[in-house]
DNA sequence: GCAGTATGGTCAGAATATCTGTCTAAAAAA
DNA sequence: TTTTTTAGACAGATATTCTGACCATACTGC
């Protein structure tokens, strides 16, 4: 009863994605810590990975980006301009809405990550070889595109 | 100013993993819905896959696996029981202990997400093809034994 | 141009998920 | 046996998300 494991069995498959990216996330809020920034959380990056880098974007806009409702996406875009990341501007487009967009700081933050991400990804690639690095990205760029819609009913 | 993006701008790292993880997430907990689980949700999972499935775990031992402190543990442990997945027995080897144990029920779960994970990598694997399939579990199994140590400092 | 509807945003309140700090009792170590 | 460590509980705080109700502006179809 219960198979011998004898070749270790295999890993899940939602660890196999969860493990590297809990351990990317530690890494990668521990190196914005050091690189000052270090009132920044997680949830805040549904709003720093969603929004226009130059023109700002409408709450409503990234709350649908992030896939969150808007008011919980205000809440987000409320702390980062508490902590000097963001600044609200009215959309001329329309007297009802507002522009968030990324001050001085927040354009700060938005490069560091995105230099992070690289530097981790080349970190690993050190550590499982560059070709394999470049295999996997290879892989994951297709599944993003291969993933499966799937409504509430299949 | 400004690249033009002709051949599709890189994917960042950090999606890379996070999107097909978080729609893998999705899928996973509307199929456990209508399977029978709707009460289950994600941060549940800190203790389904932690908990030892024959004899239980200390509260204590489950935080340190999940990562998390014993009193978030507890709060997750207290809401399983409540919802009929754990129960509590006290530790014949220590006085101060209990274990927390997986029900019937817990059981189920468990087994059911456990064939849910493999359902999903079939599903994946025939939108991509097996054989890459099977090489991107093969590099992400890689990656898992991989991952960098770091400390706060470095 | 107006009635009706849709949209951008806010306010209030709740549930969930995590943390820190403090404390008790039992176990382990000195 | 005294001291220290460990397992867990209790109290309270903070963060992250949701639902529901609302207001003001914009858009649509007469």
């Amino acid at each position: 009863m219960d198979e011998i494991d004898g070749p270790a069995r295999q890993i899940t498959f939602g660890a196999l994605f969860r493990e590297p990216y809990s351990h990317y996330l530690g890494w990668l809020y521990a190196r914005l810590q050091e690189r000052g920034f270090p009132d920044i959380r997680v949830a805040h990056s549904a709003v720093v990975r969603t929004i226009d880098a130059e023109k700002g974007s409408r709450v409503t806009t990234l709350a649908e980006r992030a896939g969150m409702t808007k008011q919980s996406m205000a809440y987000l875009v409320d702390s980062l301009i508490d902590l000097d990341y963001l600044e609200i501007v009215p959309d001329p487009k329309d007297k009802r809405a507002k522009l968030a967009r990324l001050t001085r700081r927040g354009r700060k933050l938005m490069a560091t990550a995105a230099a992070l991400g690289a530097e981790y990804e080349a970190l690993l690639a050190g550590r499982i070889g560059a070709d394999k690095m470049a295999e996997l990205r290879r892989l994951l760029t297709r599944v993003a595109t291969a993933l499966p819609d799937w409504k509430p009913g299949e």
